[in-house]
DNA sequence: GTGCACAAGATTGTGAGCAATCCGTTCCCT
DNA sequence: AGGGAACGGATTGCTCACAATCTTGTGCAC
């Protein structure tokens, strides 16, 4: 099931949503995406059909699909779920990261904090995402893994939001630092406990600066 | 998108696996479950691509479908991610269940408290399943739902386990009415904790009195 | 007897065409 | 003019047929 091309016209379909050549809301007619994919619309069917699966697009019966708009109240939920699975993550981080995972990790960090110094708030972002990632992976939870990643893909839209609020940068670096510390000293509480804070901060930082989504007019 | 029909036959196909007329690794031929479903094979295809993303069934390139096997190991960390899933709809049931919700949620509970003192385990489980879905309910929390739905789906094949243990009803019980009333007197805090010991104890549980998924030889 | 190449069968993946359904428009009746 | 039924275009959902791929069984060399 899934071909490789299958599998490329799915990932290409997705990139072209989060890159927002493809609109929330706008309709995704299975014979336009065909030719612009150069592929057979039975492989779009398939991909639109997993998206639909991941939250991205809405599928309506004879109706096609939609690039989900994903509401400043949704955003949150999802935010508020992503939060407490990867305070998961961070918990069983705590727990089992081999000590190449954890200096790994703070490699990651001290990068960040040299970014940051430097203003670099875009490498900073970038930072923010491998230390996640490096997290999750030293987790070993495949299953909250695929759930973040299910979560993240509908906030897409969102997340280059709140690194720009001023002030929220070096916020965001103390509690990273705290999450770090916690999960290298083994304190499975405190780790999930200051990732809870981290993903908190986002959250509301979100929901004070965001008032509608990116695409809606 | 997803016809009516195709969606029965999603749901019918889903039920053979819940109801183990599908084995776990059992490989699913699409033209044989076509014939046995009574639709065209395309049906089958999109059903079991929506399985697949569920984490229901194994998809593998050119090689089709097999029902997934979940190990102990997996089955542990798919409770993990339901716990603190639940956890956060418990914590929001505790902020926003309506006064009728609160008594409904009541209601399910001195219902289980008759069926255990009745000894009738199958019904108390049944009160069990309803609890957590009113809870679920009040919560409005549609992500949490959503992926708690998918969660639970993967794990039909432990569920009967935990309440057959002797002595688990009892203790079961008392975790629930710790979450009602924490819920019915809007401790947020406590909910969330009193949802997660809740769950804490099924899979301690779980992986005390499982060594083996059911459907290994 | 063992291992490998190869062919035959089985099964999935995809393309083309058709029926079913939906949306927008027009036409008709009041 | 307004409301609603009916028509036409557009799009989806599905069937059928075929190509691509995997699996199994056979024969051959060693």
């Amino acid at each position: 099931m899934t071909s490789p091309a299958a599998d490329d016209a799915y990932l290409r379909l997705r990139n072209l949503i989060y890159s927002g050549e493809l609109m929330p809301n706008e309709r995704l007619v299975e014979a336009d995406l065909a030719e612009r994919l150069q592929v057979g619309r039975a492989v779009v069917r398939t991909a639109l059909l997993r998206l639909g699966q991941d939250g991205v697009v809405i599928l309506t019966p004879h109706r096609g699909a939609r690039v989900r708009v994903v509401t400043d109240a949704e955003a949150v939920e999802i935010l508020q779920a992503r939060a407490v699975l990867e305070a998961l993550t961070a918990r069983e981080a705590a727990r089992r990261a081999t000590a190449k995972e954890i200096a790994a990790i703070r490699r990651i960090l001290a990068g960040m904090s040299r970014k940051l110094s430097e203003g670099d708030l875009l490498s900073y972002s970038d930072g923010n995402a491998a230390l996640h990632a490096a997290i999750i992976a030293a987790a070993r939870h495949e299953t909250a893994a695929r759930l973040i990643t299910g979560l993240r893909a509908q906030l897409v839209r969102f997340q280059f939001r709140t690194i720009l609020v001023p002030g929220r940068a070096t916020h965001s670096f103390a509690e990273h630092t705290a999450i770090v510390e916690a999960i290298a000293s083994r304190d499975e509480e405190a780790a999930e406990r200051a990732m809870r804070v981290h993903l908190g901060q986002v959250e509301s930082t979100l929901s004070h600066t965001t008032r509608r989504p990116l695409g809606e007019s």
